[in-house]
DNA sequence: CGCGTTTTTGAAGCCCCTCAAGTGTAGTGG
DNA sequence: CCACTACACTTGAGGGGCTTCAAAAACGCG
């Protein structure tokens, strides 16, 4: 029963047992940490890399004015990019939306890593081109999108991510975000994600409550979205 | 004189004469190519690395519905992603907005680059790191800023970013784009960017006329942009 | 139960869009 | 030198999607 990030990292290439074990074991150095915890913020310099093992944590940057604005989720598996290091600083800030295992992993050893196993850097850098992927995709939605699509789609991409790491039970998983959080990742307020959400479910297209979302009808939500079902499957298939 | 690729590496690392002779010659391979001409189209295989060498292009994706979202622009030295390969098929496509002349690197040599030249890698990771910083802009822009904010962190952004490849000459720079590929990029409509544009004229922190963008109030932009300047300066320092 | 947080609902208003027409500005050919 | 065309820019009027402000209801947890 190997862990979130080893499980996501099949996913993108072949690994040996020995390229498992070898990123089980970076993993062995992890911490929980409670939800609304900053593991960096902007302007920090940067230090190892984290790895989400369970739980749920946000990049973001604050405005001067005091908003936020969430530029990723981060999920079981995911991981801060390898080469932030080059970097003076941060440009924005990584923390916890719920409570959360995250692993550190040090710069020096992530490069052992890179310089001794090829199918992991493959790995990794398919993952760093699907993260731009996605960053993309977010200024689309942003940028075209009205609000029930955005919303449709951020949670289409969410489902998508989720089935991927086999987090989904029945078409759901646990989704434990608040209203506001939503808001602040897809640029509307509150009120009108509220709004959104209600017209979703009256549509039978979703359900949610208890922080559990389940998505009762894929091609409804998908077609509001204007979701490509290709756009992260494409990425999924394994290279040799 | 080198051309706008050395210019641009020599921004994020010290090079040696070797480093730069080795750039200078993996350019060698160069095309000019009309306005709106695609390099490379959302679906395709990924090909060789481009490198700007003259002109402007940039990133965008199509929605279903025929709407363009632009989601980079592409300058002087500006280059695509060096992983791209690893992907089956492009997630965006690029096309040219002016005349430009580019360069095509093939993958074998752009991997001895990096096996070689230690600099040149390091450099590499720099604009990679610096490209997603301006993803997450963007993401900040759309979801947060209102039309002539984003406009003017918009022109922030392409001031500096010109400003750092030498582009600019008393503080003006050719700036031939469309007002329909300012809202491609904004998110917003060619009608809406022309008033917007007209407010940062009258308030004289802005002239824009036959393609030549002229910065009469760095600060009343900044500051209408909420325009952090450290954001694309603190990546510009070089590293030993 | 009582308290803080989150969700929900309503009413009013503004920012930006849509639609539509008119005004440059280049480039072409007579 | 002036028609003619194509394209980009400009301006106006009206409407709608989302915000803002405010308050009530529901939830979760000690």
């Amino acid at each position: 029963m190997s862990n979130a990030f080893v499980k996501k990292m099949k996913t993108y290439t072949v690994l040996t047992d020995e390229d498992i074990d070898a990123l089980d074991d970076a993993c062995r150095n992890s911490k929980v940490y409670p939800p609304r915890h900053d593991l960096i913020r902007e302007g920090d310099k940067p230090g190892p890399v984290f790895v989400m093992l369970t739980g749920w944590a946000c990049r973001y940057k604050m405005l001067p004015e005091g908003g936020r604005q969430i530029v990723a989720f981060m999920m079981p598996g995911d991981f801060c990019d390898m080469h932030v290091a080059v970097l003076d600083e941060m440009d924005h800030s990584i923390a916890t939306l719920t409570e959360a295992r995250v692993a550190s992993i040090g710069r020096d050893e992530m490069e052992e890593l890179i310089a001794l196993r090829p199918s992991i850097t493959r790995a990794f850098w398919r993952t760093q081109i699907v993260d731009e992927s996605v960053l993309r995709a977010w200024i689309v939605s942003m940028g075209r999108r009205n609000a029930i699509e955005r919303v449709a789609h951020l949670l289409c991409e969410l489902f998508v991510r989720a089935t991927n790491i086999g987090m989904l039970m029945e078409s759901s998983f646990e989704l434990p975000f608040t209203q506001v959080t939503l808001a602040d990742a897809l640029g509307l307020t509150p009120v009108h994600v509220n709004r959104v959400l209600r017209e979703l479910k009256d549509q039978k297209a979703i359900a949610l409550k208890r922080g559990k979302l389940s998505i009762i009808d894929t091609l409804k939500l998908a077609n509001i979205a204007g979701f490509d079902e290709n756009y992260l499957h494409r990425r999924m298939r394994k290279a040799a």
